[in-house]
DNA sequence: TGCAGATAGTCAGAGGCGTTGACTTAGGGT
DNA sequence: ACCCTAAGTCAACGCCTCTGACTATCTGCA
């Protein structure tokens, strides 16, 4: 039975698989059917096996032109985030909106790509988008009227929200069902039946309360943010006219 | 070879494990080896079988005590979490200084099992830890003078923030080494030598700005976010001043 | 034209993981 | 004194990444 070579067919189905014409692998080939795996099935659907099947070619046949699964998901990263956003990055001429908008594009290109999320976060690319993302920031951060020390700080500080909340709330969406709702429905119950002794606040705003992974709350930080810079500026203005 | 049967000594040190006393196994014990193999050798070391021998029992043995792999983990960040900073949640008195301790705990804990960072920001483990925490930064918004719904908002905010920035540089710190060095050097030297026309703030900047996983970022970020709390609450004054 | 090498695709399998179901044995209740 | 139950054990399944040997094919060179 396991004699690999006996049957040869031309139905193409049930027979063992023909040899993939030489060359027809590649790079771009395999990032795009990862791609592929990864849209459909996320992150954990993204194994050696299922590139194998997608591609009609054995699965380590891939070990040809990636040295490990980490090479190729950093590559995969990269792409994806060519391709997401770069084009739509331009200017509103308010530096508030300006913020509002490069950080809505990390958020949304996150929760695209959620399995992803972490890993993005995390690492350094060096690449365009990068560097492009970075000037664009630094540049609203000037314009609103801080010296270059803050908008470098400030930069870091809201890339670093950005990015990581994004994050945060992408591996929600990752979670097994059960195992989210389970989570969300703590807030909306469990919390609601704390004693008012132990927890008073909590006791008190029970109803108000929202689930951690809330979208709201992204859009909440970066308003907070954005007043905190407002009101150091503010505050420079305040002291320059009392020179 | 594989007869287990065969060999029976008192050496306990070649020969086959001994049967484990019956009830010598529970939660509090398998959680205690689980920490410990968790502080010497990462969340990756932590698997069933580590947990096997350093208990001496058999690996499956654990399944009459835990329903699975995730109950065990979402069990013991609960009681990592008790232990590392349960005590020193007292209140100062001020507001912005109990929300920086808070903060500042979090990020320390988080730092400390980094492995498990992902997993303590994302997860809700609906446990004595978590609700005072929650009832603690209530509390302190709410001093600042805060109304209920916003001090429902910013702590949300706040814990989103301090959590996930917290989780992200721990990732950073999870990094394999090569990766990391490469990705810290980048924002050294790489960024200084981008071309002034494309990016000229990043060259006129390139000196001040910081690496991603800078430790004092995520204090900056705190104090954004309680600068920001404070201009609401000096806007609110003014209101109630000019009625 | 034909042969040698290099190289891309294949395959079996090692070794790791979590999890399951059947088993064995020890202790407690009647 | 018995048996029943629950705790500990064990073999095995299915999945994963990755390795080393293999084999077919294409390219350059005589």
């Amino acid at each position: 039975m396991p004699t690999a070579k006996s049957a040869r067919q031309t139905t193409r189905e049930t027979a063992p698989r023909k040899r993939r014409p030489r060359d027809s692998l590649s790079r771009a080939v395999i990032l795009e059917a990862a791609e592929k795996i990864a849209e459909r099935d996320g992150l954990e659907g993204l194994t050696f096996g299922a590139l194998g099947t997608e591609l009609q070619a054995h699965s380590t046949s891939i070990y040809r032109h990636f040295r490990d699964k980490d090479e190729l998901v950093l590559e995969l990263i990269d792409s994806l985030r060519a391709r997401s956003y770069g084009s739509e990055l331009v200017s509103t001429g308010d530096w508030r909106d300006d913020l509002r908008l490069i950080s809505r594009l990390i958020h949304e290109h996150y929760l695209r790509y959620p399995a992803f999320a972490m890993q993005m976060a995390a690492r350094t690319t060096r690449r365009p988008t990068e560097f492009k993302n970075v000037e664009f920031a630094l540049d609203a951060f000037r314009r609103a009227g801080l010296e270059d020390d803050e908008a470098v700080v400030a930069t870091r500080v809201f890339g670093n929200f950005t990015r990581a909340v994004s994050a945060l709330e992408a591996s929600l969406q990752v979670l097994p069902d059960e195992e989210r709702t389970m989570d969300e429905l703590a807030w909306a119950v469990e919390y609601r039946h704390l004693s008012a002794d132990d927890y008073p606040n909590i006791h008190r705003v029970a109803d108000k309360l929202r689930p951690v992974g809330d979208p709201r709350l992204f859009f909440d930080g970066v308003e907070m943010l954005l007043e905190s810079v407002e009101a150091r500026i503010a505050a420079k203005k305040r002291k320059k006219r009392a020179k």
